[in-house]
DNA sequence: GTCTATATTGTGATAGAC
DNA sequence: GTCTATCACAATATAGAC
C-alpha cells in the first residue's frame, strides 16, 4: 500500500516480460507491447535495460539461482532418506510457483546470442548436475535401482518435472505440492500394479 | 537419383520450415531465410503457400496425423497385455524420427491464429485421448496401479515422452527404440529399487 | 513455378529535452 | 525516470511479367 512498498518499475517490467514472453514467445513480444503493459513509453525501457536480450538473460539467471538454491537448502535439511523427494517438491514448489520464468528459461535460450546462452547452459548445467548428484545418492543408499545410470535415471526425472510448465494451471485443482507428491510417487515407484 | 524421385519444392518447403522453425523458433524465422535455404526468391514461396503460417498449421497436422495413425496401428496389432509397451514404443519411435515436425507442433501452437490454434488442439486432444484410453485399458488388466487416475497417469507418460524432444540427438549414442523401450520401463517400473 | 519490384507496416534502438 | 521525435532496417505480402 505505501510508496516503499509498491514494486520498482524495472521488477515489474522482468515479471511482466516473462508472463509476455511464456504467452507469446520471446521473439513475438515487441519492446511496444512490453511499454504498454507497464504504462510508460517504449523508449522509456531503455533506462532500465540496454536491450530487449538483457531481460530475457535476467529472466533466466534470476529463474535458474532461485531453483538452484532453493533445491539446494531442501536437500541438505532433509533426512537422509528422504532428500529425493525434498528435491522433487522444492524443484515442483520453485518452478511452478514463478512459472512463467521457468519456462521462459527452459523454453527460450536458442534466443539468446551465442556468448549469453553459453552462460545461461552453464548455469543450468550445474543445477542438472547437483539433481544427478542426489539421484546418484539415492542409488548409493538403495533407494533407487541401480541397474540404469544415474544419468539416465535423472533425464527420466527431468522428462517428468520439466513438462509440468505446459499444462500446470496456477488456478486448476492441483496445487504445486499435490504435483511434486504424485510425481516423486510416479517416478519411484511407478505407474506399474503391484 | 531420377528427376521423379526429387522431393517435389513444397515437400522440401514444409521440412525445411520445420527444422528452421524448431531451431531457431516461428517468429524468428524470416521467410527470406527460408526462400533462402530452399533457393527461390522470397516472392516465389507463395505459389506454395498462402502465408507463413500455413506452413506452421501443415506441420501441426501432419505431426499429429503422422503418430495417431502410427500408435493406432501399434496398439491395435499388439498382444493384449503389450499394448501399452507398444504404444509407447511407437509414440517415441513417430515423435523423435520426426523431431523437428513434432517439436514445432508441440511447442509452437501459441504462434497460431486462433482458429487454426482450436483445429490443432481438437487432433491433440483427440490423440491424448487414444493414449488416456490405453492407460484405462492396461489399469483394467492389471498391468497399471488403479489408485491414482487415467487422467493423471496420462499426464505423467507425456511428461516422461515428451520432454525427450528437448535432449533427443538423432547422432546420439541412444537410439528412440532404446529410449522408447527405457522410458516404459521407467514408467512402469518406476527408478525405486526392488 | 519463378522472377523483379514494391507496398506497407512494425521492429529495436537512440537523441536530447525536461 | 520519463517524455517526444525519429532513425535505419526488416518483416510479410502482393502485382504483374515471363
Amino acid at each position: 500500500m505505501s510508496e516503499a512498498e509498491r514494486e520498482p518499475t524495472s521488477e515489474r517490467l522482468i515479471r511482466l516480460a516473462a508472463t509476455a514472453f511464456w504467452e507469446r514467445g520471446y521473439a513475438a513480444t515487441s519492446t511496444r507491447e512490453l511499454s504498454e503493459l507497464l504504462g510508460i513509453q517504449k523508449a522509456s525501457l531503455y533506462h532500465h535495460i540496454r536491450g530487449k536480450e538483457d531481460l530475457l538473460e535476467q529472466i533466466s539467471v534470476r529463474s535458474l539461482e532461485h531453483i538452484s538454491s532453493a533445491v539446494a537448502q531442501a536437500v541438505s535439511s532433509a533426512p537422509e532418506g528422504d532428500r529425493l523427494r525434498a528435491l522433487v517438491r522444492a524443484h515442483i514448489d520453485t518452478a511452478l510457483g514463478d512459472r512463467d520464468m521457468h519456462a521462459v528459461m527452459l523454453t527460450e535460450m536458442r534466443s539468446m546470442s551465442d556468448a549469453r546462452r553459453q552462460d545461461i547452459l552453464e548455469l543450468r548445467r550445474r543445477y542438472e548436475q547437483s539433481v544427478e548428484e542426489c539421484v546418484a545418492a539415492a542409488q548409493a543408499d538403495g533407494t533407487l535401482r541401480s541397474d540404469m545410470s544415474a544419468r539416465w535415471l535423472t533425464l527420466s526425472l527431468l522428462n517428468l518435472l520439466n513438462w509440468t510448465i505446459f499444462w500446470y494451471r496456477p488456478e486448476g485443482s492441483l496445487d504445486a505440492d499435490e504435483i511434486g507428491e504424485r510425481l516423486y510417487d510416479v517416478f519411484v515407484n511407478g505407474a506399474g500394479a503391484g
